[in-house]
DNA sequence: GTCTATAATGTGATAGAC
DNA sequence: GTCTATCACATTATAGAC
């Protein structure tokens, strides 16, 4: 066993736990036990729980959202861009359902802790994200091809219909679905289509 | 001081605390202390930090999701219902900013301890709201007034636009607003108006 | 009903042998 | 690097006086 291994081996049972459980209800001696080491070991690797969860945040962070949002930094056109973004930001997230909600209400509930981390992942995009948007969406509304809308207000409906149906899920089937399982995945795998169209309807003059 | 108001008073603490830390999260002794009471004293009332806890979930889920559903069950025109349904919701999140995410993150952790609340939730409810929004859909879809569209596709994108931005704030601000809260504050002004419009714009013919 | 004191257990972290 | 044993403290819960 190389030191390469059992660290990979705490950091994947560690992502796993905490994401499931928040850093407040995970225990060390599940990681370690999850991980098939002793407990010491955890703290000989990352010496203390708050140090390895941080690390683990910011290596589950980028995962998703980061890594979409390149897309917008390409010359596609922009109905392209979005409908690429749709698709994979949906894809991402349908094969980690539980990292968005794990990112957001940690962030909720420790936002000094993590400040920083948000800071570099900031800092590491290799683009203004939020800058190209608006420069996008004004050269749209110009030629015509969109409707007059704010980007921001139009960046944040995109993310809310593609990542919401996953965070609402416990709600939304209660709600919505009378707790039927089977019914909301089919209903979740038809969403890439009806998110795109939904926009572009709406956006389209 | 009378019996009603000392378990009042703990209910109005635990139900600040458990929402903003989360079940695994909160101590007994903070409840006490902001309760103004001793320790013992809420295992008096309510025996154990469980039962006070699912307690507090039951009496704030209904805060805001059902309570706004009801608006569905009228004869207002289908399109005003919408706009109430809009205006009402995100009136309700913004006084409780912090309740959605609460809700959606314990169900998420602890689905079994929850499922009895969310069932007695779903029979108070007074009618079948997703058959009632079905049979509206059907109706404006057959006299023209909408296109063709799911109905619980629109229900889903419908609650997204709304609650999302409150849940997903401390990333939205961080990836879209260059962490800057007063002009997030703004943006959240505005949501009413603008998600009625995206929506209305998306479903009319 | 309300308090103090304390029990019973859980948990993060370290010491020290190998 | 990895383990066993253990410390130091926090936390839920209860006993019992008032």
């Amino acid at each position: 066993m190389t030191e390469k291994d059992t660290e990979q081996k705490i950091l994947d049972a560690a992502q796993d736990i905490f994401v499931r459980k928040g850093l407040d209800g995970t225990r060390m001696h599940e990681i370690a036990e999850q991980a098939g080491i002793n407990k010491a070991l955890l703290h000989y690797y990352f010496r203390t729980k708050e140090k390895l969860f941080l690390k683990v945040f910011s290596l589950a962070f980028p995962k998703i959202l980061p890594r979409t949002m390149e897309i917008f930094d390409s010359d596609m056109p922009f109905l392209e861009k979005m409908e690429h973004f749709i698709d994979r930001y949906i894809s991402l997230i349908g094969s980690n359902q539980a990292l968005p909600l794990f990112v957001i209400s940690e962030l909720a509930k420790n936002p000094d802790k993590i400040v920083g981390i948000m800071k570099e992942a900031h800092r590491n995009m290799e683009f203004d994200l939020i800058e190209r948007i608006k420069q996008d969406v004004a050269e749209e509304i110009r030629q015509g091809r969109i409707i007059d809308i704010d980007h921001r207000q139009l960046f944040v409906n995109v993310l809310s219909l593609c990542v919401f149906p996953f965070i609402g899920r416990p709600v939304i089937t209660y709600m919505g679905f009378d707790n039927d399982r089977k019914e909301y995945e089919k209903f979740l795998k038809t969403r890439k289509k009806q998110v795109y169209e939904f926009v572009v309807r709406s956006i389209t003059p």
